[in-house]
DNA sequence: TAAATTAACGAAAACGTTTTAGTTGCATTT
DNA sequence: AAATGCAACTAAAACGTTTTCGTTAATTTA
């Protein structure tokens, strides 16, 4: 086992400072050549690696960005993350997850470990525990420390930080009023309770598009989900309560229970019945017949938020100027819909 | 913005020593009861939290590990991060990802990121890039500096370090015996190059199936995709060329993809063909009809890697004995399968 | 009373870097 | 020959901890 050698191996080795080592390895003009060749001969030679933890504590910079995220099995926040890494990991970054596991107490305990300089900075989907608690504390606390912090997807208003979202309002929008041009007269919404903050933006572009046609919206057309678990239960009762021809559902899983259902019940998709999702996933891709989604862009989220990072972690600018970025969904159509 | 506040600002505060702080909030006996009320006092009240750069590179311990995934974007991927993620954090760990991309290139570049201080040990599953290339110098360099490594699911059998896989290859034996239980005749595989070590397992158990069962074994009944990329002309070909019944597949994707082919062609499941496919995802679940799966029991997976990792970081013991855990897969049955 | 013990605290090294501010010895200038 | 300049290097501080080894002064012991 060779352990790792470090610049002071190399100095008493050499028979020089080890401050004339550092300077040789960054090849400044203070040391004469023949010392630089022989230091850099020698720490190629054993394979001389600086320590990331010294530079980290010398710098007071890691390169380290924190990622929080509710769920990690999850097709749009691993998109979302396949962004942040790549973007990231181009820039030198690396990437610590944390999962908070839709808990408030996670998320608090995980930033909190992570704020005591593991990190240089934050991009985060906040729990729906934390949403449905409303106490934001926690994030106040990491930005007034001078951490930057960049929100996706779940965010908060009443936080001042940088954001990058979608449009999910015209994304509910556009897919409901695709309904009515379609002809459909009873246009159903599954989503879950309006503590989420996407859930109350998706809903209220349902209903804007709704009224905008001259249509009535009814409350009784929304099913609503108490928790992110499938209820097998509500969907029927649903069903067989309120006669429908269309369904907007907040998301896949949701979507496609209600799919299965239906088809069970001997309707056709889309003919007699018809269906979009949000979050484009492979599930979307895969049902019979194809559900047609709501594109989130998930990656060209990630990428974004983690521009936004990294360029306050660099430019430590002081004032405090926070950006919002929404990003426009697409609708992707497939069998669900029709063409 | 209230910066940071450290031992040195609070000896200076107090008019005492920065080891006098240290003890004090440690509750050492050394300290006097009155000085250590006043330490702990301050401290909390300008909630002080140590900086874990600096506890690092005192213990040469980062209470960091690192995991390097070829993708993200991917289910049984993202099942084990849970698991690591969940014991890793439960023992005080963070986790730092980097996604391979299957590229060796990556796979280095990253690994040799993390080792110099980043992390204290690594959990990973090799790039397919690696595992063509063949070449693991890389796995060896971590492992000689005393880096501890545990390898699931894309293990490499030359290199010494723990292992967590699942028994491939009876996953595919018992899935083709319960096709020839059920009577069908002509069993097709679906799977990658060999190159990949857990596609090679699978097909030496399809293989082992079949003779042990005294049925032919057709190379002309295996279609091997030349990659993760699903290519439906070679799809179409196949089931052109070979009359088949039961489909094994290596994963998910081939598998709907398959399935949807020969729904379209006319074909019932199971009563004409049936499906089995290796890892129990989302895709599996909501297909229609549901597809028979082999679950690899991601989390636990990672749940056990994550254990022996950890094992092995705290007590860093010198003998070299690595252990090789094999999970038993486990047979979902649902519509694609005759029950 | 002198010696030994003890409680309470502080100085300093160490972890591995980077960087500022010297310090040499030698060659060039006046 | 003294002063200057320069090339090539080193010492030391700093980042924020932890920990070992002192060092006091007060108290106990013989």
């Amino acid at each position: 086992m060779k352990r790792k050698i470090t610049l002071k191996h190399i100095a008493r080795e050499l028979g020089v400072s080890i401050s004339t080592v550092s300077k040789a390895l960054k090849n400044s003009e203070e040391i004469g050549s023949d010392t630089k060749e022989k230091v850099q001969a020698f720490a190629k030679l054993y394979n001389y690696k600086p320590n990331n933890i010294a530079i980290s504590l010398k710098n007071k910079r890691t390169k380290n960005i924190g990622v929080i995220i509710p769920d990690i099995v999850h097709h749009f926040f691993t998109t979302v993350f396949r962004g942040i890494e790549n973007y990231a990991n181009a820039k030198g970054y690396n990437v610590i997850v944390c999962v908070s596991d839709e808990s408030f107490d996670r998320e608090v305990i995980n930033m909190e470990l992570l704020a005591n300089g593991s990190i240089d900075g934050f991009i985060m989907a906040i729990s729906s525990g934390t949403q449905l608690k409303n106490d934001y504390n926690h994030l106040k606390e990491v930005t007034e420390q001078g951490i930057p912090l960049v929100l996706f997807d779940r965010v908060a208003e009443d936080i001042k930080c940088d954001k990058v979202i979608i449009n999910d309002r015209k994304g509910a929008y556009n897919a409901v009023t695709k309904f009515i041009k379609d002809g459909r007269k009873r246009i159903a919404l599954i989503t879950t309770e309006e503590y989420i903050s996407v859930s109350r933006e998706r809903a209220t572009g349902y209903r804007d598009a709704l009224l905008d046609n001259g249509m009535e919206y009814n409350e009784n057309l929304i099913l609503k989900f108490p928790s992110m678990e499938i209820n097998e239960q509500l969907i029927e009762d649903f069903f067989a309560r309120e006669k429908v021809d269309a369904v907007l559902s907040v998301n896949e899983i949701f979507a496609i229970h209600s799919m299965r259902y239906v088809q069970g019940k001997g309707l056709k998709i889309p003919e007699d019945i018809s269906f979009i999702g949000f979050t484009d996933g492979l599930l979307s891709k895969y049902a019979s017949p194809g559900l047609t989604a709501i594109a989130q862009h998930g990656e060209q989220m990630g990428e974004i938020a983690a521009e936004i990072l990294i360029e306050k972690v660099e430019n430590h600018m002081e004032e405090e100027t926070y950006v919002t970025r929404v990003l426009e969904p697409t609708l992707i159509e497939r069998g669900s819909t029709f063409n």
